[in-house]
DNA sequence: CTCCAGGACA
DNA sequence: TGTCCTGGAG
């Protein structure tokens, strides 16, 4: 690790220049905004954000209103953005707002990263961006913007390394203008120092570079990825009734916990035995592929349509059969629910 | 199609 | 340290 040392206040003019001024969450430092823009955007572009935080607003302009809701509610907004937790957090945090901070979020990063949601990262954003506190962010767009500029080589996999890259990004903090400094280096990580194919000649630290220097900057951040995806086969039954279907809640904990999916089976014999006690026929679908970070999913959905005048009795043995907690959805109803993205995909085919 | 980035938490 | 999801890039 060589070079000159980067330069807060040059990355400070460069965003005032060159940043992003214009998001929604920006221009505010009304913590319940930051902080609802924060969450969306960990693991999640601003891309893909920016349609849910203005949905997420018109229902719940405030903290209390989000705490006020039903998780479902929360869940169903929050249905396509993925890494569910995040939502489950984001009620249970409001709910600590209200309950245990008088409405009002904490204004100091410390306080922020005891709530639900909120690691070290997110709160030192948002009380960068609120409260002006001069704290360190290390998100991944940062981790990749620091290694890169101090040729920090060493493996982030380690808890010893990544320690020391937090005191590197303590270390550079500037005496004033910590907010255009920390929206500086979210804007140098997302648009200029991207994973592939940077854009070098537009950094304002492009001199003091030390993977620009050595010619490589692709080659940081160093982190070894030991985790290798196992698969898993399962087969989804889409049962409907007319213009309902059926769909269960997904228990906690577990994949897509809380959300309502189709019914799982262990696989297609155990869907076709299903149904072979019941009226009507069973189609197979085509199969859904669906990459978790863990596993590979291989989903393969069959739709039973129950005829038009299946007796009553017989729709209540089959429902009381069916694995999970489940209840009959209007399409639309569906629809709106907390649906997983395939799963979304799915009955939005359904013609 | 395959590969992969991206924080918090138990 | 493994578990959580999706979409974008190539």
């Amino acid at each position: 690790m060589t070079g000159k040392r980067p330069s807060a206040a040059t990355l400070v003019a460069w965003q005032r220049t060159h940043g992003r001024h214009a998001l929604p969450w920006q221009r505010t430092r009304d913590p319940y905004r930051v902080w609802l823009s924060e969450i969306m955007l960990q693991q999640t572009q601003v891309a893909t954000v920016l349609g849910y935080y203005e949905r997420f607003l018109l229902r719940f302009p405030d903290v209390r209103s989000l705490a006020a809701a039903p998780q479902d509610e929360v869940l169903a907004l929050w249905s396509g953005l993925g890494y569910y937790s995040r939502a489950r957090n984001l009620h249970a945090c409001a709910r600590a707002v209200i309950e245990h901070h008088g409405g009002s979020f904490p204004n100091s990063s410390a306080a922020l990263a005891k709530l639900p949601g909120i690691g070290r990262s997110t709160a030192a954003a948002i009380a960068a961006f609120c409260f002006g506190e001069r704290t360190a962010i290390l998100d991944g767009n940062v981790k990749r913007v620091l290694t890169r500029a101090l040729g920090f080589g060493d493996d982030l996999a380690e808890a010893a390394h990544e320690r020391r890259l937090w005191q590197h990004a303590e270390a550079l903090l500037p005496k004033t203008g910590i907010e255009a400094y920390t929206q500086g280096l979210m804007d140098l990580g997302a648009t200029v120092c991207t994973v592939r194919r940077p854009a070098c000649d537009a950094c304002p630290w492009s001199n003091c570079c030390v993977a620009r220097a050595e010619g490589r900057p692709e080659a940081y951040p160093v982190k070894t990825r030991k985790l290798k995806r196992g698969r898993r086969e399962n087969s989804l039954l889409l049962l409907t009734s007319g213009a309902q279907l059926w769909l269960v809640q997904r228990p906690a904990p577990g994949v897509w916990a809380g959300l309502w999916s189709l019914p799982e089976f262990t696989g297609d014999e155990a869907v076709q035995a299903f149904a072979a006690q019941g009226p009507g026929r069973i189609e197979a679908l085509p199969h859904v592929h669906h990459v978790l970070t863990h596993f590979d999913w291989q989903l393969k959905p069959w739709h039973w349509q129950l005829p038009p005048r299946t007796a009553a009795a017989t729709r209540q043995r089959i429902e009381s059969a069916l694995p999970g907690d489940g209840r009959w959805f209007a399409r639309d109803e569906a629809l709106a629910a907390g649906l997983p993205a395939p799963v979304r995909r799915l009955i939005d085919q359904l013609a």
